[in-house]
DNA sequence: GCGACAG
DNA sequence: ATCTTGTCGC
């Protein structure tokens, strides 16, 4: 019962060619991160934004029906539309100035992760923080690279496991990388609007 | 053909 | 991601 998702394929490369890897003019105060749990056919998709102090600002939690399978290097297909319809809900009630996704962005097969295509579709600065790494080499200076190009870092704590970092979208690795290790509290792994919005989107009993 | 393979 | 009990370590 295979399909061809050869078009999603196809989509990814123009997208690809969307995407804007520099700094664009942009507060950074405030930090929204977002994440899918399953159960079943449903998905939990919650989403929450804090400040540069930690302070919770806002949250959401939304349902969603599982239209895709998982493909490894098509993740879009299962999380975007359950981040996208979360991230519109967000919008109702706050507004944030950088998205941090579950997922690589730019350091992908096609240069178009779950990340790229959420930050495109939004049009905000958007990074790609991904646990386990899906294409490229790792090199001594931290940096991971993939057909010749840098397009990740790996941002190692003690006695963790690593975290890939890489650009989403309207954003600089530079600065992807600085805003990840601010937002990476002591003893932790993953920074703390992700780590939040993991734990709420395992928590089906918070939606409605 | 073989192995790898975000969540 | 999810399925799962106890268990090793700080």
């Amino acid at each position: 019962m295979e399909k061809n998702f050869a078009w999603a394929i196809e989509f990814q490369k123009q997208i690809s060619t969307r995407i804007n890897t520099r700094d664009i003019p942009n507060k950074l105060e405030t930090f929204c991160g977002i994440d899918v749990s399953y159960k079943g056919n449903i998905a939990y998709c919650s989403a929450v934004i804090i400040n540069s102090n930690f302070d919770l600002i806002s949250s959401v939690n939304v349902k969603c029906k599982v239209k895709y399978p998982y493909i490894p290097g098509l993740l879009f297909l299962r999380e975007s539309g359950p981040l996208l319809s979360t991230l519109r809900i967000l919008g109702i009630q706050s507004d944030f100035d950088i998205l941090l996704v579950d997922g690589h962005g730019i350091l992908h097969p096609r240069k178009c992760g779950l990340a790229s295509y959420v930050g495109y579709a939004i049009d905000k600065p958007t990074i790609g923080v991904a646990k386990n790494i899906l294409c490229g080499s790792l090199r001594k200076d931290h940096f991971v690279e993939y057909n010749g190009s840098i397009l990740g870092y790996v941002f190692k704590k003690e006695g963790k496991n690593p975290i890939y970092i890489s650009i989403g979208h309207k954003i600089s690795l530079k600065k992807s990388v600085q805003i990840v290790q601010k937002l990476t509290r002591g003893g932790q792994r993953i920074p703390e609007p992700l780590r939040i919005a993991n734990i709420n989107s395992k928590n089906h009993l918070n939606f409605d």
